[in-house]
RNA sequence: GGCGAGUUACCCAAGCGGCCAAAGGGAUCUGACUGUAAAUCAGACUGCAUUGCAUUCGGGGGUUCGAAUCCCUCACUCGCCA
């Protein structure tokens, strides 16, 4: 199992150094307390993660592997799955979000738990507890929830929290649903506070807002000073967002995103972002990772730092046998000899690792980039031929050419771009 | 409750009766150059199709030979006043 592999890196003196040499803090409560408390005595700590999609994304692991550091240092995991907050939407800076149903929200709860303790280990000394807001909220009526919680905010303070305060300033407005979530984070964190002795929530630093909404209540209510950490956000450094490809989230389940398109993903991180991703997704130690950008320096186009991130944080979220894979089929796809030289086995399963179709043989090229996904009409199937984007078994093509299966297997690989591979089979 | 402003393609944003499938920017995609990198330059970017057609400018209805552009109505948003 993976998470027995995993450690700290001892040459830290504390696990609060660490968070910050890999850059997993950018906002905090007082950093001395904070120091001095992870340095300590075990405490108990959560992070929450709402069900507003069925899988968990890129931006959640970090959340996750900040977690892990932390779990690793001794200290207790509390793994919220949020589902009475995933019912009322956290407000995002542009737009109200549209609710999805009590029951879609209660399946994605279940999905998110399950991958929640795939990172956290359950064994040992301070095992993950996975726990869920919608059983201390579901029974609340609104008058308690007024009376008990409401009393303590201060519409004044909760007006100036940046989510709520860009949304007041854009058209999109805000409804009272959005506005309230604060205070349902506040309450989640006073409730693990008494229930558990939760004396530190970590969140994402666009979660700022909502981490201290907790912090405040429970010093108005138990008179306790308790503690949050916000990670940074993770940008590129050219200015994209980071965690998508092709406009689509890097989800970490393999149905919504493929571990070979999560490979190849971390593959292609940019030299100026390699290696403080290292630091926030891989348990590297800080020598390793220092090697490492020595050879970013000294011979970039091996991009043996690249290549070291991918089969490390595909591994992490598929496994290595999955990883072992996708690394052939990789070597296979891209690599510099003659795709017909290779042995059918390779060949077919390099391609089953890819989006792949099944299509009589003879079929156009134009058809069977629609089947396999590569383009999503028909329209853009020509534009990619006309601009001479399109490849099959590594030869350019133009609109008259046909599926043939020419190459050993009776497969056909084809390519759009540099970079998007698909195969095809002939059935 | 009253008054005013607004809702345009993935995002921002022009357009204000025909020349608008809709300027511009960003994102994205493709090509060249490369290292399956960045930067740069060039092209593409509603769908189907032989310079053609169909469907788009919040929803619905209307005026007109013709509407994103005018009118009515509904929904939503923002602001000011109560």
């Amino acid at each position: 199992m993976i998470l027995a592999t995993q450690q700290n890196d001892p040459s830290f003196e504390d696990v609060w150094e660490e968070l910050t040499w890999r850059g997993l803090v950018h906002v905090s409560t007082d950093q001395a307390a904070l120091k001095e408390l992870l340095a300590g005595e075990p405490i108990t700590y959560y992070c929450g993660f709402d069900p507003t999609a069925p899988s968990l994304h890129l931006g959640n692991l970090v959340q996750l592997l900040t977690m892990r550091r932390l779990q690793l240092a001794g200290h207790r995991p509390l793994g919220l799955v949020g589902g009475s907050t995933g019912l009322i939407g956290d407000p995002r800076p542009t737009a109200e979000r549209t609710l999805n149903t009590k029951e879609t929200v209660a399946e994605w709860v279940g999905r998110l738990q399950e991958q929640v303790s795939r990172f956290l280990s359950r064994e040992g000394e301070n095992p993950v507890r996975l726990v869920n807001n919608l059983d201390w909220t579901a029974g609340l009526s609104a008058i308690d929830f007024l009376r008990d919680i409401g009393k303590y905010y201060r519409v004044g303070t909760m007006l100036k929290k940046d989510a709520v305060a860009s949304r007041l300033n854009s058209d999109a407005g805000i409804s009272y649903t959005e506005f309230s979530y604060q205070i349902l984070q506040g309450f989640d964190y006073l409730e693990l506070h008494r229930q558990y002795g939760c004396v530190l929530q970590t969140g994402g630093s666009d979660q700022w807002g909502n981490l201290t909404s907790g912090t405040d209540l429970i010093h108005r209510v138990e008179g306790r000073h308790v503690h949050a950490i916000g990670t940074p956000l993770i940008t590129n450094s050219d200015g994209t967002k980071f965690g998508k490809s092709e406009g689509n989230a890097i989800w970490l389940d393999a149905e919504m995103c493929t571990p070979y398109r999560f490979y190849q993903f971390w593959l292609n991180t940019d030299d100026a972002d390699v290696i403080a991703r290292l630091k926030v997704f891989t348990f590297l130690s800080r020598a390793e990772i220092e090697e490492l950008e020595r050879l970013v320096e000294a011979e970039p186009f091996r991009r043996a730092a690249q290549r070291r991130l991918a089969v490390e944080v595909t591994t992490l979220v598929h496994g290595a046998e999955a990883t072992d894979a996708v690394i052939a089929a990789s070597e296979a796809l891209f690599g510099k000899g003659d795709l017909g030289a290779l042995d059918a086995a390779t060949l077919r399963s390099a391609l089953e690792e890819l989006p792949n179709a099944t299509v009589a043989a003879g079929t156009p090229v134009l058809d069977a980039l629609l089947a396999t996904g590569l383009v999503s009409s028909l329209g853009e199937g020509r534009r990619a031929i006309a601009q001479g984007g399109v490849t099959v078994d590594g030869v350019k093509v133009d609109g008259s050419a046909v599926i043939d299966g020419a190459l050993p297997g009776g497969v056909t690989v084809l390519r759009r771009g540099k970079k998007t591979l698909a195969g095809v089979f002939i059935g």
